[in-house]
DNA sequence: AAATCATGTTAAAAAAGGTTAACTCAAAAC
DNA sequence: GTTTTGAGTTAACCTTTTTTAACATGATTT
């Protein structure tokens, strides 16, 4: 089996998290651990993983809030939720939206591989799926160097610029929701986020305008729109 | 096979939602996924889509809302109904006005793409019409990158304005309905989203005016009819 | 015909976004 | 341990987009 799938797991109890940690890593995934919610989005928004599984109960964010808002900049990302078995079914239901499973504590490690492995066949993961390097027109972004290449010409981005391309080239050719982007980026959608934000997106324009193929397409009051056509 | 069919479907169920997902991709459509019937509404607004997959029960806008809003604006486009196996004949029948087919849950992956394929056939599917441009007297309207073209001279035009004059042309020598649009484009269809849209109308009218065969006119108490004689 | 409601049109106000530059602050370099 | 550098934020100013207001005209009803 071609794994090299990454996992971000998101799992407060110390006990239980390091042996879910230890025992994936075993059955030969990449596994990051997040120890709270807010770590978890965090490390979502900067890395690149293949499947998150969620504990739903966290202290301050919970596993339910962080899924919403990876949904929101990611609607194919598998999820996993760990529920406890005191939660009733049918609140589990609507909160689940957005999930591909779930498995009620306690549960064995077997089983909790047994559900990855086939949600990834489900979804069809396939192992050479290189969701950080992206082609914008006549430039190919590597999100993870943080490189923006056109005919060679290699311009390093910053963290912020990498992590607000990597969304818009994400939605290519769709509305990136403004509220979405600065959550998922800045944690907060306040008045000087925003602003932020849009000094951002001015950079890119300045980098993205060799090919005028491209184009970084306000939507008033939505978003931004990155456009290859 | 000349695909490039660009599909919108939704589905609140997120296991069969990615599956579906998953399946059309690899069959080669152009697939996006909508979470719930608000999210598939203003998806539908914002792309172009030539096929519409609807889940009849989603939580606050279903699947028959989603598409009696839709077949407002547009008529033509092929909608297909996934409903629950427990959904009475004669209410299906009733409601499913305006759709093209409806598949009962549980169903194969190939039953789906054999409807689709059907009903591609059917109404007559050429897999290059381009449904973000349209030929308005001696215009070119893209409204994919809102812009309006004369003779070379390109027009930027805005967001709402580019909604607005794409439901028109959308209807091409028909009514568009008012409360319609306004309910498309503003989401309300209060007095003041009237009134504005009133101020766009005579903006798309000055726009057009160089154009004499080119004309908005009003349906008293209806709503707009975009002339191109 | 008077009254009422819908629409036409222009201008002003408000909101959102575009851009550049100054400022802050922490980390790297010296 | 300063100094320098650079990413990121805030400020300032400007433009564009959208909404609201104001007033006018046209259509429909009574």
């Amino acid at each position: 089996m071609s794994k090299n799938v990454s996992i971000l797991l998101a799992e407060d109890d110390e006990n239980l998290g390091t042996l879910l940690n230890t025992f994936l890593k075993n059955k030969g995934y990449y596994v990051d651990l997040a120890r709270n919610g807010k770590s978890a989005l965090e490390k979502f928004n900067d890395g690149n993983y293949d499947f998150l599984i969620l504990d739903v109960m966290m202290p301050e964010i919970d596993g339910f809030t962080v899924a919403k808002e990876v949904r929101e900049v990611d609607r194919n990302v598998p999820i996993l939720f760990l529920t406890a078995k005191s939660m009733k079914e049918d609140k589990l239901q609507g909160f689940a939206i957005g999930a591909d499973d779930y498995l009620t504590k306690p549960f064995s490690m077997e089983e909790l591989v047994a559900r990855v492995e086939a949600i990834l066949k489900r979804t069809g993961y396939e192992g050479d799926t290189d969701t950080s390097s992206f082609d914008i027109g006549l430039f190919t972004f590597d999100s993870d160097k943080r490189l923006l290449i056109k005919d060679g010409d290699i311009q390093k981005l910053t963290t912020k610029e990498s992590q607000l391309l990597k969304l818009l080239a994400k939605n290519k050719n769709e509305v990136l929701d403004r509220q979405a982007a600065l959550r998922a980026i800045w944690g907060d959608d306040n008045y000087f986020n925003g602003r932020s934000m849009d000094v951002y997106i001015a950079k890119l324009r300045k980098m993205l305008k060799e090919d005028v193929a491209i184009e970084i397409m306000n939507v008033h009051g939505k978003g931004f729109k990155l456009i290859d056509s």
